[in-house]
RNA sequence: GGCCCGUUAGUUCAGUUGGUUAGAACGCUAGCCUGUCACGCUAGAGGUCGAGGGUUCGAGUCCCUUACGGGUCGCCA
């Protein structure tokens, strides 16, 4: 069977018109007239219409009524121009007169229509994705991110990047998110992890001399999913010898400013902004703002109608060293009705504030919700601080400093999507630099942050092992993100390269000297044998074709997603194995439920 | 693990204070149609109302439990 294709049905055009061509693909519509009838057939490319009429051979004829949606066809025929052109698709001005037409494969009914919009739930198009991957725009979803990691790798070897595979099979280093773990048949009783990142062997690299890494690597983690997080994922990972910050952050923006011109045509202006990691919080009250739309936190701690108030929502927090903060929703007062408010104070308590004070400026008078505990004037000078003018609705977290910034920072993402502040097609780019080394956990322990290896900066040496613990939350780290539109697209920092004082910081993250041996003996053994000072990051791919596709979601730029509790609709992975398989691996289930 | 939302035909949805035989559109099946392209016309099939229990003379509708899906918080060095 002759199955050579001349052309993709989404590619003939005007050129071709009288020449012989044989396309295939799957069947979009058959619009059977009775006398005459007429195919879509669609490919990867796009459309095409096939006609067939009296004066094509009858076999064909026949063989074209009994046609249904998704078969796929290969047909043979003369491009021609068609009688009325259909503006609509790109093939539209030409048709293919069939002279031969084989049905390759039949289809079932489909259980959704395979359109270019749909309104299907999600849950069924996961269960068929390979139909749902037929859609245009799924298609156009996977071939952007193909053209975003040709382009990673174009940008990367032109800047001296060499690619080197690292094991997805390692040492399991439970710091941080919960590790995937595979067991060993040779090794009844041991696991192997599968990588959160190829932290450790791209530094290893660096000790070996590799100088310039690039690896788009697969990692794992096993946590709970979001839209924005799916349990294994893609990261353009890469970490460079003898640079510091700027040296870095100049080789990523390049990228940026590359896969922007080459996959969206767009010129960006280079460099980024930045803001240290506490300038984010308190402006923005995230360390990932969406700096689309402006809506800044202001600080009113210090006016005499808060600090010298009697209204307890403020005294209180102010006592116990926490803030009084507000931002500003402009001319949004006739949207944000009371009822409105009153749900952004579910939102918020949704989210761990108390509660959300309000001053609502419709009419000549704003209205203030705690007017009450208010002397002459001092309405006024709130409003002035805060900027907030006749139209406009500001709202005021009185709590401690993170309680204030996490309240703030959601409600103004909240705020910016209910009043449509955010325009398409707008790219905005920040980075967060100057992050905090420690995170301090409920229990009031210290955890690494970002991770473990992350060099602290020059200023905060003194404070590492000043045997002082409230000095641990000022040390901040040679570690920055990059924000686009409110998406953590990348995250890196420059690593320590001085056994000693990653030693130091392991002791400063709780770990005993045995500990330390035990995980990462063998990291601090390399960098006995010398290091170039070194950094990189982690360029989240799934995120960065999310943000250039304008999905809201990864699962519309991953082919074959998990879901919420990360198993596979289609699959149904993962499954249960039987008990010799388990036997092999000297593995007993405990609990079936 | 907590909280919120959803589940009615193959699909997307409607379904009034609880009241006769649960509807529409698209899709599907059959027939007709020589310029359609969201083709048109005629006829038709298609439902354990997610599941289980309860209240009631009577439940798609009210209550409880549960399953599944989504969002969000915890979590994500």
């Amino acid at each position: 069977m002759d199955l050579k294709r001349t052309h993709y049905c989404g590619e003939v055009g005007t050129e071709q018109i009288g020449s012989k061509v044989a396309v295939g693909g799957f069947v979009k519509r058959n619009r059977d007239k009775g006398g005459i009838i007429f195919i879509d057939l669609r490919d990867r490319t796009g459309v095409v219409q096939l006609v067939l009429d009296e004066t094509v051979p009858p076999e064909a004829f026949e063989i074209a009524k009994t046609v249904k949606s998704e078969y796929v066809l290969m047909v043979y025929g003369h491009l021609r121009r068609r009688e009325s052109i259909n503006k609509e698709i790109k093939t539209g001005s030409v048709e293919i007169l069939i002279n031969e037409l084989k049905i390759l494969s039949k289809s079932k009914t489909p259980p959704f229509e395979i359109t270019d919009e749909t309104n299907v739930s999600e849950e069924l198009r996961l269960k068929y994705r390979y139909l749902d991957l037929r859609r245009k725009e799924l298609q156009d979803n996977l071939m952007m991110r193909h053209d975003i990691a040709r382009y990673t790798r174009e940008y990367f070897y032109d800047n001296g990047f060499i690619e080197i595979e690292t094991p997805t099979f390692m040492k399991s280093t439970p710091e941080g998110a919960r590790d995937y773990l595979v067991p060993s048949r040779i090794h009844n009783g041991k696991f192997y992890a599968l990588p959160q990142s190829p932290q450790i062997y791209k530094q290893l690299l660096m000790i070996a001399g590799y100088d310039r890494y690039i690896q788009l690597a697969r990692c794992y983690r096993d946590e709970d999913l979001r839209a924005d997080r799916q349990p294994e994922f893609t990261q353009i990972d890469l970490e460079m010898s003898f640079v510091d910050v700027p040296d870095i952050l100049e080789i990523l923006e390049g990228f940026i400013a590359f896969v922007m011109k080459k996959v969206k045509g767009i010129e960006v202006s280079l460099p980024f902004p930045q803001l240290t990691y506490d300038e984010a919080m308190s402006i923005y009250g995230s360390d990932k703002p969406d700096t689309r739309f402006d809506m800044k936190i202001v600080d009113i701690s210090d006016l005499p109608a808060v600090k010298d108030s009697e209204f307890v929502v403020f005294k209180q927090p102010l006592n116990a060293g926490g803030s009084v903060r507000g931002i500003v929703a402009k001319n949004s007062a006739t949207t944000l009705t009371r009822k409105e408010i009153d749900k952004l104070i579910e939102f918020v308590k949704g989210i761990g504030a108390k509660g959300l004070a309000y001053i609502r400026w419709v009419e000549d008078e704003p209205n203030c919700s705690f007017a009450k505990f208010l002397k002459e004037g001092e309405l006024a000078q709130l409003c002035q601080k805060l900027g907030c003018e006749k139209g406009d609705v500001a709202f005021i977290s009185a709590d401690t400093d993170k309680t204030v910034f996490s309240t703030l920072g959601a409600l103004r993402n909240q705020l910016a999507e209910k009043l449509s502040l955010i325009q398409d097609n707008v790219y905005n780019y920040v980075w967060i630099t100057d992050m905090p080394f420690f995170a301090k956990e409920e229990n009031g322990e210290f955890v690494a942050m970002h991770h473990p290896f992350t060099c602290p900066t020059d200023e905060s040496m003194q404070y590492i092992d000043s045997g002082n613990v409230f000095d641990k939350e000022k040390v901040h780290a040679k570690a920055y993100d990059l924000v686009i539109n409110g998406v953590e697209l990348l995250s890196g920092s420059i690593r320590i390269n001085d056994y000693e004082l990653q030693e130091k910081m392991f002791k400063a993250l709780g770990l005993t000297e045995d500990e330390i041996e035990a995980k990462f003996g063998f990291l601090v053994e390399a960098y006995k044998y010398a290091s170039p000072p070194h950094g990189g990051a982690g360029i989240g791919l799934d995120r960065l074709a999310m943000v250039l596709c304008g999905a809201d979601s990864l699962r519309d730029v991953t082919a074959f997603p998990k879901i919420k509790d990360a198993s596979e609709l289609m699959s149904e992975c993962p499954t249960e194995v039987g008990v010799e398989q388990l036997g092999e691996l000297g593995i007993t289930i405990a609990t079936n439920k």
